[in-house]
DNA sequence: CAGGATCCGAAATGATACTG
DNA sequence: CAGTATCATTTCGGATCCTG
């Protein structure tokens, strides 16, 4: 594996721990076709509850991947984007993105293969 | 963002809530070294405990991800390796990485300043 | 050596109800 | 609309003890 020093191994972990749940990717690739509002993302999305998305949000806001932005109006208008950061991040996820594409037949059969020779 | 269509992201969630566990990764890296044995990668890997090696070597024995041999001695021998499934997951992940070691400052910063102006 | 079994605490997630 | 607060549940991970 070219350029990949073993110093960078805990450096992944960090990442996956941040981005490895269940919501932030789908909320990063989502804003990734352009602002959005709470209850827009929460439709996008599908199966996020309200509390899900209000947590997911306030982390990508502090790592600085995700911009909040509130326009004080009746009712109240909140706009989220992709930081430059934010953006940024979206082109490894797609790689693993196309992996997953490429590969999840082959996954799913080694997993049914396993599940069949181990529980059988 | 080219080649990415809507319909890849349940997929990166589904990979993601495959690699993005603590222990996973820093497993497929290891094994990206070369074959080794159980005790082997628990020294290897730090902080890792005898359970959750297990658990986490059979989640990805399962996903064919990785492979398990073993020699029928005294003391038993088990030898673990990466799929060439396994092997071609390295290079997407390391992108990952990547990004991580790139941007760690970044986001620390981002971090701290949040806390500030939240707790604050 | 390479695990399996069991127990426990912590964290992630979800459902529901309420609010400026 | 965009949250907050609370509660229940599930999952994750670690510690410990036991075994072929």
């Amino acid at each position: 594996m070219p350029g990949h020093s073993p110093a960078a191994c805990p450096a992944v972990t960090e990442v996956l721990s941040r981005v490895g749940d269940k919501w932030s990717m789908q909320v990063v690739m989502q804003l990734g076709y352009g602002s959005m509002r709470f209850n827009q993302l929460r439709r996008e999305i599908d199966g996020i509850s309200q509390r899900m998305l209000t947590r997911t949000l306030r982390g990508l806001e502090r790592d600085g991947l995700v911009s909040r932005t509130v326009t004080p109006s009746v009712p109240p208008r909140v706009d989220y984007a992709l930081t430059a950061l934010g953006e940024s991040l979206r082109e490894p996820v797609s790689r693993l993105g196309d992996w997953a594409v490429a590969n999840r037949d082959t996954v799913a059969e080694a997993r049914a293969a396993y599940d069949l020779r181990e529980e059988g």
